[in-house]
DNA sequence: TTGACTTATATCCATTTTGCATCTTAGTTA
DNA sequence: TAACTAAGATGCAAAATGGATATAAGTCAA
């Protein structure tokens, strides 16, 4: 059989389809901590469980207009700031088991937001948490991703996520740390104006390892993304640094 | 409205889902060239254009599952041979008007695989043809990819790809060659035992570049994933070759 | 049997990149 | 004005890389 004769015969209505979700990793810092954004789950299954914001994808809206209206709705972005966030497609979940009500197979998003933006999200939205990140291993291998409560410093007990969003966690941080060094992510985190110390504790969060300050000043220097803007930081008690702007040469 | 709400008012028959599927850019080597398979569509929309092989995505099977039916079904890949391909998901479109006759979303999946492999689903496979890759852009940044009929070996005409497959198939090469320095991809093209020499034209293949012969091969054998198998190569008329292995040390 | 021929494999060297220690500079604060 | 702190600069050794060249191991023809 093939294709044609496939769809000749599918009657939408007999054959059920998989729901399509999108799920969003919200990512952003806390004090210099990477952190992403969870609703904590009022009904089963999952209840109390932690879970990243999704919504259903509409027929009549892009896989990204989906992830786009979720940050809209369920996080408290204006439409204007919306474009403003490095938003990519993370992978899609399509496990049987990942839902237990039904069948959904899910596309997982990573947003990225400046720390005040990711602040201002969490103060508009009652229902929203911030969950501080523990990246336990080194490198950019996979392994498990643990989310503590912003009220645990100690990281005594990491949050329960619910469904299949640890692994979707996991992948984000994965994924971040890939493309770290040789893409813009990293700048994505950070607010308009922002000095090379600022830029490596980024990276140093993320990768979860201390960076060498003259090899990592060099590098981010030679790549000529960093356009000085001449003006300094303010509030050090000691010798304030150069604030930088990223721009891509074209 | 919170997930749980919408869930719960949510009727699967009232809200209409987008179908979903999987299509594979089933890539090996054709005479040392990258190609895929691809099928002649018979059928409107784009009757006479070239797509990639695919299938809906059933309600009792994973995506990694979908794809791999595909490769049996629609690439003649008997159970046991689907194993020794890889398969990694590329990316989800979901363009609106990625297909006229409905709202499909598709997740793409990338297939490697060995040159022997490839020669014989496309031999068993009568609705299979391959087509050639020009990959006609150096470095990782993408670009238009064209197909070409194996039997146009002037490149004259480029086959016209169905629905967003050309843009897929882009995505494809763009991926292969990220990941060529770093990951196990090229290995998945090459036949158990195979030489340097081998090694190298796939990576060059990919690339659209020559390689420095000394440092590609020093670079090879640093990274300690190449067994010498103690075999040479035969049917040469000059010095034969060691033949290796690929094995990853654990 | 031998030498020409071809490509695999090894070696060498200059250049670039990287890691790291140390020094200097520019601010604040007492 | 001196102590202090972190920014920013400099210097150097080790490592990685690019590329030319030499040697080795086969085939093949005379």
């Amino acid at each position: 059989m093939t294709e044609d004769d496939f769809l000749r015969a599918y009657d939408p209505a007999a054959f059920p389809r998989p729901a399509l979700t999108v799920d969003l990793v919200l990512m952003g810092l806390r004090a210099g901590r990477p952190a992403v954004l969870l609703t904590q789950r009022t009904q089963h299954p999952h209840a109390g469980r932690w879970a990243l914001p999704g919504s259903f994808v509409r027929p009549d809206e892009t896989l990204d207009g989906a992830a786009e209206r979720v940050l809209r709705e369920k996080a408290g972005f204006a439409p204007a700031a919306v474009a403003d966030t490095h938003r990519e497609q993370l992978y899609t979940f399509g496990a049987l088991d990942r839902d237990p009500r039904m069948r959904i197979v899910t596309v997982a998003y990573l947003a990225l937001m400046p720390e005040a933006a990711f602040a201002r999200a969490l103060a508009q939205e009652a229902g929203l948490s911030a969950a501080l990140l523990a990246v336990p291993w080194a490198g950019e291998a996979g392994g498990p991703v643990a989310a503590f409560a912003a009220g645990d410093p100690d990281r005594a007990t990491p949050l329960r996520l619910a469904f299949d969003h640890a692994a979707i966690l996991a992948l984000a941080v994965q994924r971040m740390r890939g493309k770290l060094d040789y893409s813009d992510v990293a700048f994505a985190l950070l607010p308009e104006a922002f000095t090379l110390r600022q830029l490596q504790d980024v990276h140093e969060a993320i990768l979860g390892t201390a960076l060498n300050k003259p090899a990592f000043r060099r590098r981010m220097l030679d790549r000529g993304w960093l356009v000085p803007t001449g003006a300094r930081e303010a509030g050090t008690s000691f010798r304030p640094a150069e604030l930088y702007r990223f721009q891509k040469p074209l």
